[in-house]
DNA sequence: TTTAGCCGATAAATCGATTTACAAGTACCA
DNA sequence: TGGTACTTGTAAATCGATTTATCGGCTAAA
C-alpha cells in the first residue's frame, strides 16, 4: 500500500493520516478525530498523535477532507478586472477575511464580458466552492438566477442596485453623487456633464439618477447631459474626445468612473485646458495618483474595506441560512472635494 | 446510495458519473473513457453516455478527479500586493494563460510580507497544486528552498536575480535603468538622486547597479545618490520628504518603483516647485494616470504579457520535466522618455 | 448477578472520480 | 480445431480524508 518508513518521507510523498495512524500505534478514525479536535479521544491517544504529526511533518489534504465531508472550503470571488485597484484591493481584504473563517480565496476575473463571466461561474460550480461573490460585468441577471438555482450561496457586489431580488453589497451611489452635484452647484456651476460607462450597469443608473435628480432640485436651475461611454479607456477617451470635438467642453465635468477621469483628464489636456481655470473636474475611488495630480482630483470614495467586511458576512449568513430571505445593504461614501473643482469663470467660453 | 429519479436533480445534488452511467446504460468506468477521450470504447455506448451527460447536465468534479489521479489541476500564484496594478496585469496575464492549458489558477497576496509569503505557500502547498507562481517578498530564500525540498515545480518572477538557483523570469533591469540614466545624461544632467525600495530585492538591486554603473561610466563624470524608501506608498513619502528637507532637492529624480514616483511627485509638489522645470523625474512602470500628468511622466516599462508568458512556459516546462536544470530569463524593457525630464536650469538652485 | 449505559477506539463505508486487472467476444493464422 | 492477439467493457481497488456502525470493557443501577 504504501512504504512504511518512518523516516520524513524521503520518497518524495506527504505523509497520510495511514502513516500518523501507524507511527502513534492508533487508527485512523482517531488521528481524525484528534486533527478535529473532538474531545472524545484519550489524552495519551492525543499526545502519541500529534508527537507523529509533528514528527513527520503531516498536514491535511484539503481535496480529500472536502470531499468527504461534502463541504467545500473555497469561495470564488468574481471581478471585472484585476488591473483596476479598486477591485485589487476589494480582492485584498476580502481574501483576508476569507483566510480569518478557515476559507481559501480564488479570485477570478470576467474581463468585463459576460461570456468570461459564465464561464468563470461555470467553474466554480464546478468545484462546488461554498459561496461566490460576484462582481457582475453587466445587468444581464442569467449568471445570477444559474447560481439561485444551483443553490450555490452567492452575493453581488458593488454593481448592485438596491432593489436586487438577490443578495447584495454596495454602497449608496444615489446620495453620494447627488452631494458631489450639490458641491459643483454651490462652487457656481450650473451646467454639469456627466461621463457614466453603461446605461444598464446597476450602480452606474443609481449614479446618473442620483446626481440628475440633485441637479433638478436645486434653487436655481442646474442643467445635466450625460455622456454614456463605453466600459474602458479607449472607449472612454474616443467618447470624450468626440464630445469634445463637437461641442464645446462643458465647464464642469463629473466622472462616474476611473477610466472617464483618466479619459477627460487627457482630453482637457490635449485642447490646451486647464483644471480648474477652465473646466472642473470630479472623479470616483480614490487613487493615490489623484493626490499628485495639480490640482488634486476631487472624488467620491468608496469604503472598500467596509464593503468587503459587509458582503463577507453576508456571504457567510447565507451559508448558514439558506432559506433566509435575501438582502441588499447599502453603505455609505465619503467625498473628497479637493482643488479640481473651482468657481467657473464668469465670461462665456 | 443515492437516488435513482433520472430527473434533472430535483434534489438539489449533482449528479455523478454513476448516475450518467444508469442512465446510459453502462459501467462508471465507461464514462469516464468517453469523457477523458478515451478512444476504446464503442461508438454506440458513447452516443448514449454523452447524451446522457447532456441529459443530466452533468460536469465532472475536479476534486474528486484530482485526488484519484494525484495532479492537481491547479497552480497557485503569490503577488505581493493586488493594489497594485502591476500585479493586477500580471495576475490577468496568467489567469488567461493557465485557463488556456486546463489549469486553475488561484492568486493570493502576501502583503509583501515573509510571514503572509510564508503561509501561503504552505496553505498551496496543502492543496498539493501542480505549481507555484511566486513573486517573492523579500530576498530570504528560505520559502524557496522549502520548495524546492517539497519538489512542488515553482517559478520565481519579477524579483529575481539573474544569478537565481532557481527558475527565475525577470526583466533587464540593469539594461534598462542605464538607458534611462544615460538619457538624463544626454539632457545634461549630471546629477541623479535614485529612490529605489528596499536594498535586498534582487530586481531592486539589480536596478540601483545598473543605473550606478551606467553613471560611472560617462564622458564627463555624473554623481548619483542613492536613497532607499521602505516598501510602501506611506515610507517612501516620508523618506523623500525628509530628503527634501535635510538636503536642497536635487535636480533629477529616477524613481525606481511606483510607489516612490509617486511620494516624488507629492513631495516636489509641496515644495512649490516644478517639473520638469526645477526638477526632471523618470519612474518605473507604465501606468495610465502617468498621461495625464502635467507633464506625462517617463517611465521604464516592463513587458507584461512577455513575462507571463515566459513565467507560465517556464512552470509548464518544469512541471514536465522537473529534473532540467534551473535557467533565468531575462526579457527586455522599453522607455518611454515624456515630458518630465528636460535640461536642468544653469544656475544652481 | 444481571442489565443498561457510557466511553474510547476501530473496522469499514463513504465522497466521486480514475485506473487496474481481467473477462468475454471476435478475428486471424497455422 | 486450437491458439494467439486484439477489442470492448466491467468489477473492484484506489486516492486521503471523514463518518458510521459497532465492539469490548467498565461502571452504575436494578
Amino acid at each position: 500500500m504504501r512504504s512504511s518508513t518512518a523516516s520524513k518521507r524521503r520518497d518524495m510523498t506527504r505523509p497520510t493520516i495511514y502513516d500518523v495512524a501507524r507511527n502513534a500505534q492508533v487508527s485512523p478514525a482517531t488521528v481524525s478525530k484528534v486533527l478535529r479536535g473532538v474531545t472524545t479521544v484519550g489524552a495519551d491517544n492525543a499526545n502519541r498523535v500529534m508527537e507523529a504529526v509533528r514528527d513527520l511533518g503531516f498536514r491535511s489534504d484539503p481535496l480529500a477532507a472536502n470531499l468527504r465531508r461534502n463541504r467545500r472550503s473555497l469561495v470564488g470571488l468574481i471581478v471585472p478586472d484585476f488591473k483596476n485597484p479598486f477591485f485589487g484591493a476589494l480582492v485584498a481584504a476580502i481574501e483576508q477575511l476569507a483566510e480569518g473563517s478557515g476559507y481559501r480565496l480564488v479570485a477570478v476575473s470576467s474581463s468585463e464580458t459576460e461570456k468570461m463571466e459564465h464561464r468563470q461561474i461555470e467553474a466554480l460550480l464546478d468545484w462546488r466552492v461554498a459561496g461566490i461573490l460576484l462582481i457582475p460585468s453587466s445587468a444581464n441577471q442569467t449568471d445570477q438566477t444559474l447560481l439561485l438555482s444551483e443553490g450555490t450561496p452567492f452575493v453581488i457586489v458593488d454593481r448592485v442596485s438596491p432593489a436586487s431580488p438577490f443578495d447584495g453589497v454596495g454602497v449608496d451611489n444615489a446620495e453620494a453623487c447627488a452631494t458631489m452635484v450639490r458641491h459643483f452647484y454651490d462652487q457656481g456651476h450650473r451646467k454639469l456633464l456627466i461621463a457614466a460607462s453603461l446605461p444598464d450597469l446597476p450602480n452606474m443608473k443609481e449614479r446618473v439618477e442620483g446626481a440628475c435628480s440633485a441637479a433638478r432640485s436645486t434653487a436655481e436651475s442646474m442643467e445635466t447631459e450625460i455622456l454614456y461611454c463605453g466600459p474602458d479607456l479607449a472607449h472612454a477617451t474616443a467618447s470624450v474626445a468626440k464630445r469634445f470635438e463637437q461641442q464645446a467642453p462643458p465647464q464642469a465635468v463629473f466622472a462616474l468612473f476611473i477610466q472617464a477621469t483618466l479619459a477627460v483628464l487627457r482630453e482637457v489636456d490635449k485642447l490646451g485646458l486647464a483644471v480648474p481655470r477652465d473646466i472642473s473636474v470630479a472623479g470616483f475611488d480614490d487613487f493615490e495618483w489623484m493626490q499628485v495630480m495639480h490640482p488634486p482630483v476631487a472624488s467620491v470614495i468608496q469604503p472598500i474595506e467596509e464593503m468587503a467586511a459587509a458582503a463577507w458576512k453576508q456571504l457567510l449568513h447565507r451559508i448558514e441560512f439558506p432559506d433566509h430571505k435575501p438582502l441588499t445593504v447599502q453603505i455609505p461614501c465619503s467625498l473628497e472635494f479637493r482643488g479640481s473643482i473651482a468657481r467657473p469663470r464668469k465670461e462665456a467660453p
